[in-house]
RNA sequence: GGCCCAGUAGUUCAGUUGGUUAGAACGCCAGCCUGUCACGCUGGAGGUCGACGGUUCGAGCCCGUUCUGGGUCGCCA
């Protein structure tokens, strides 16, 4: 190992052109590759921002040389040297015009074989290189995501500072909350059985920003949930969180739509056509099955339930006198892909979530066969070909069930999977849209229970005042989300600041005025010295970088991220503790 | 918590109806090589077949349990 003592780099190895030929440079960096020809030999030198080529050959001084044929993958090198055009030029590399005619090489440090090589298609498993993130992170691929969430990171900033939004940094240690997801907790070693949550989000803080008069507030705020895991959820995040005083719902939709244009346009030099669409809760559940559509294709749902209603088929008839309905999609040009074989596993999906099947009918060129047309009449069929729109080539997907809230979110979930298998998933369009008037309250399936939709702060649309009391599902919030090809962006709402209305709120929900004080008193007391009118959103920061940078996994644009189970392999994190620190805490482990 | 998929050399994988000494590619090590850039050529080393238990004369292969990783539903803004 040599020092760096009087060394000092002046370019990096992504940088050298023709332009600096016969200059002197000095670099530092990683071996890529060393390619020994015998008295002629090569190393590739890797940094952040790409590839230098040293060379070594007969005119240079035999103990560089020597050192050079001793070099390996990932050792880390300075070198200063002369730089000159290539005799043979590699077209594939930004410097591949020149290299460094080497004079002074330093080993700065060795390293072991890597257990994966460091390469762009890189065939290891996720878990070896989770062990060592450290070397995966030196991949181009994971080099430019972590770069794009740098720049995206920047440009944030830039357009919120530029629009009067002040950053403020919130507690990480807060007050634990039992609405929403499960909190991590942290144990007060100074109030033994105390514990302090990490915030699911700093919701309440960035309101209470508002009620002192900041007017403006954006934070890049790390979030932290307890729950399971997926490709797009981790159980720490990063939100991009704001709020906003004196404004209503358009304010906030308007300022977020700019950013995210901004964003696109910054950072890839693309377009999002402004204004972003917008469409209600309850027609996106009609239309797609979901609160959160991918718009980059149709396979809307359309609704069978008249026109079979008096059909001989009895899962149909059946679905429709329990209450419920027969709805479907018709896949476009779909036939050859969807075979029997497909489609079966098509049901074996839907089966997985809970539904019973498929109807279906396969148009192909050489005549439709269908699962359940023994039941049907001709003039039967033909009704549901006119009602679906279907045509030869197509296939018809329909899902029949007692409840018509099963029958749509069996549907919007189909719908994706099987636009997953037709490649439409594929496409790089971008098709943001806003999902507005949530529902106030959602209804707890196994309690009855009304709880928000969104939280207990939102505020409920001007009109929708009135069914309060009387008919709850009625009552529409002014509450937002932003979708981005069928990803979940953001929500946000406008909040209530009428303390009357609150209390109706939570009499609404049978909050106890003892319970909502206990539970968030220190909001109401807020309120009572003037709020201003405000709303704000969070944006799921990582989500979007994600959709950026064209990544499956949150895994592939975080530093370091968390496993399925929420674990990091490399640091073995979580680990046990000993239990001194545990008395301390006045904590004792269940046997 | 449920369901699905995977686990064999450092890495990615193959491994026949259960049958002798478990293979390939890349990587690694050594030698040769003056224009390579995934250098080339020759040779070599490298395995608790995730773990435990069972069936069998015999298990990488069959059965059970378990661990690890991934996907997904529930859960979750």
């Amino acid at each position: 190992m040599e020092s760096l003592a009087n060394f000092k780099r002046d370019i990096y190895c992504g940088e050298p052109r023709m332009a600096q030929l016969g200059q002197t440079l000095s670099v530092c960096g990683w071996t890529q590759r060393q390619r020994d020809l015998g008295s002629l030999i090569f190393i590739d030198l890797r940094d952040r921002t790409g590839i230098l080529q040293l060379a070594f050959d007969d005119e240079t001084d035999r103990a560089v040389f020597e050192k050079a044929a001793s070099v390996r993958s990932e050792f880390v090198l300075a070198a200063r040297g002369i730089l000159r055009e290539r005799s043979s030029k590699n077209p594939d590399i930004p410097t591949g015009d020149v290299e460094l005619q080497v004079t002074e090489l330093r080993i700065l440090a060795q390293s072991e074989t890597p257990p994966f090589e460091i390469i762009e298609q890189v065939k290891a498993g996720e878990l070896v290189r989770l062990k060592h993130r450290y070397l995966d992170l030196r991949r181009p691929e994971l080099q430019r995501n972590i770069l794009l969430r740098h720049q995206a990171a920047k440009v944030t900033r830039d357009y919120f500072y530029e629009n009067g939004f002040l950053e403020i940094e919130t507690p990480m240690l807060v007050r634990s909350t039992p609405e929403g997801a499960r909190d991590f907790l942290v144990p007060s070693r100074l109030h033994p059985g105390s514990f302090y949550a990490l915030p699911q989000s700093p919701q309440l803080y960035k309101q209470l920003s508002m009620v002192a008069g900041f007017d403006r507030y954006i934070q890049l705020a790390r979030c932290f949930r307890d729950e399971d895991l997926r490709a797009d959820r981790q159980p720490e995040f990063t939100q991009v969180d704001l709020e906003m005083s004196f404004v209503d719902q358009d304010d906030v939709l308007d300022m977020v739509e700019g950013y995210m244009a901004r964003l696109f346009q910054d950072i890839l030099g693309r377009e999002l056509s402004l204004p972003f669409k917008r469409i209600t809760y309850n027609e996106a559940i009609t239309r797609y099955g979901s609160d959160k559509p991918d718009l980059r294709y149709g396979m809307e749902i359309f609704d069978l339930t008249d026109t079979v209603k008096d059909c001989g088929f009895g899962v149909f008839t059946g679905a429709i006198q329990s209450g419920g309905g027969v709805r479907g999609i018709v896949a476009k040009d779909a036939v050859s892909t969807l075979s029997r074989k497909e489609i079966d596993k098509l049901i074996e999906y839907i089966r997985g979530i809970g539904g019973k099947g498929i109807a279906w009918v396969r148009l192909s060129p050489d005549g439709a066969t269908s699962s359940f047309s023994k039941f049907m009449t001709d003039e039967e069929m033909d009704a549901i070909f006119q009602v679906s729109g279907a045509e030869t080539g197509d296939v018809i997907l329909l899902i029949a069930d007692g409840s018509n809230s099963a029958v749509l979110s069996q549907l919007g979930l189909l719908r994706t999977e099987t636009a997953k298998r037709l490649g439409l998933t594929q496409s790089d369009q971008m098709e943001p849209l806003w999902i507005v008037e949530f529902p106030f309250f959602e209804k707890n399936e196994e309690t009855g229970e009304f709880v928000p939709m969104h939280h207990a702060f939102t505020a409920p649309m001007d009109e929708c005042l009135d069914y309060f009391e009387i008919d709850k599902e009625r009552v529409r919030a002014k509450a937002y989300d932003l979708v981005l090809n069928g990803v979940e962006l953001s929500s946000g709402s406008i909040r209530i600041t009428d303390a009357a209305l609150q209390q109706r709120v939570f009499d609404a929900l049978g909050l106890s005025p003892e319970e909502s004080k206990r539970k968030f008193g220190f909001l109401l007391e807020a309120f009572q010295y003037g709020p201003p009118p405000h709303g704000g959103m969070g944006l799921g920061f990582d989500r979007i970088v994600m959709l950026m940078a064209g990544a499956d996994s949150l895994r592939d644009i975080i530093a370091f991220p968390k496993t399925k189970d929420a674990a990091e392999p490399m640091t073995d994190c979580p680990d046990n503790v000993e239990t001194e620190h545990l008395d301390e805490l006045g904590l004792a482990l269940k046997a």
